[in-house]
DNA sequence: CATCAGGGCCCTG
DNA sequence: CAGGGCCCTGAT
């Protein structure tokens, strides 16, 4: 067993980002399968962090309102972190989280929308964002293939619970990823035995890639699209579905949109077309349907995916349960 | 019990 | 470019 490590405060701070901003709908994403390395409770939400190679628990309150937001962010840490990369902290974690973003010209595009126009309102402020640096959605994408979602947080957890690390702070427990290159000393059939199947080959790979040098996200980012794309399919056993992902949740593209699984094809075929999922619309007509969100597709579809998911929190929704398959 | 399809991707032919 | 194989798991 291994031991905790206990943090203490070491900074607080408050953020404004820009306005409308919505604490709750940010930070917590009821579609995310739970994995133990984060909690969220309305207005607060306990994250841990890997970073510059060392855990961190990051605690975020609400101080404000959606026309009027105020983030504090508490940083817990059990060394002394310097101004310097706590500035750079801070960066990150606007930048993953999309504090900045300005979302008046899509509101504004499409407020009268048949399906967005009563989202958009209801969700006034909601920004898409994603905790995790290039390396770890990487690993969570190659849990998430071929699988279902009970199996991926399985096997998620298993690799957090074996080579990450057990953080104590603002009165939670909560895992934190290993750094990049840290699964250097652990063997492929070491990993099988985490029952993570075919898959062990690939994390080590990735894993080998990130030490070698070979990717670099913050490089990355300065990209554009296509090279982002071409970069990421070099990298073994990340395909277009992975990329796909990493698109949006990590490079933040809000208008690509290519691919769909098929239980999403299912999902997208009741919700935009009111159609029973087990005979579902044609993916390039999906496709072509939301070619009316122009720049804003993805960020389109997350926002009427994520209202879907917080309505199941409330209400039941039948058809959705038998596409989930827990 | 056995068989099978998954929230893909690689590799082969 | 089509299709088999891959790990494991829960469903049938």
């Amino acid at each position: 067993m291994k031991r905790t490590l206990k943090l203490k405060l070491v900074k607080a701070v408050k953020i404004k980002p820009s306005f409308p901003f919505d604490f709750n709908s940010t930070f917590y994403k009821p579609d995310h399968f739970t994995t133990g390395d984060n909690f969220w409770q309305t207005d607060i939400r306990w994250q841990t962090w890997n970073w510059q190679g060392r855990p961190l628990g990051i605690k975020f309150l609400n101080r404000g309102s959606v026309s009027q937001p105020v983030v504090e962010i508490k940083i817990y840490a059990n060394y002394k972190i310097s101004l310097n990369s706590l500035h750079s902290l801070l960066e990150e974690i606007k930048y993953s989280y999309n504090f900045n973003l300005n979302l008046k010209d899509f509101y504004q595009n499409f407020k009268n929308d048949k399906i967005l126009g009563k989202i958009i309102k209801k969700w006034r402020g909601l920004r898409p964002g994603h905790p995790s640096s290039l390396y770890e959605y990487l690993i969570i994408g190659i849990v998430l293939q071929n699988a279902s979602v009970r199996r991926s947080a399985q096997m998620f957890q298993a690799l957090l619970q074996n080579y990450g690390t057990l953080l104590d702070f603002a009165g939670k427990q909560l895992w934190c990823f290993w750094k990049p290159g840290g699964l250097k000393n652990i063997s492929e059939d070491e990993l099988r035995l985490l029952k993570v199947g075919y898959r062990a080959k690939t994390i080590k790979k990735i894993d080998e890639q990130f030490v070698t040098g070979q990717i670099n996200e913050l490089d990355l980012r300065s990209q554009n699209r296509e090279t982002q794309m071409s970069e990421l399919l070099k990298l073994y056993g990340v395909g277009p579905a992975t990329v796909w992902y990493i698109l949006f949740d990590v490079f933040h593209h809000l208008d690509y949109f290519d691919h769909i699984s098929p239980w999403e094809q299912k999902i997208y075929s009741k919700l935009f077309f009111n159609r029973d999922p087990e005979n579902p619309i044609a993916v390039s007509k999906l496709l072509k349907y939301l070619e009316r969100f122009g720049k804003y597709k993805q960020l389109a579809v997350h926002y009427v995916w994520e209202d879907l998911f917080w309505r199941r929190r409330t209400e039941k929704i039948p058809w959705l349960e038998k596409e989930i398959r827990q």
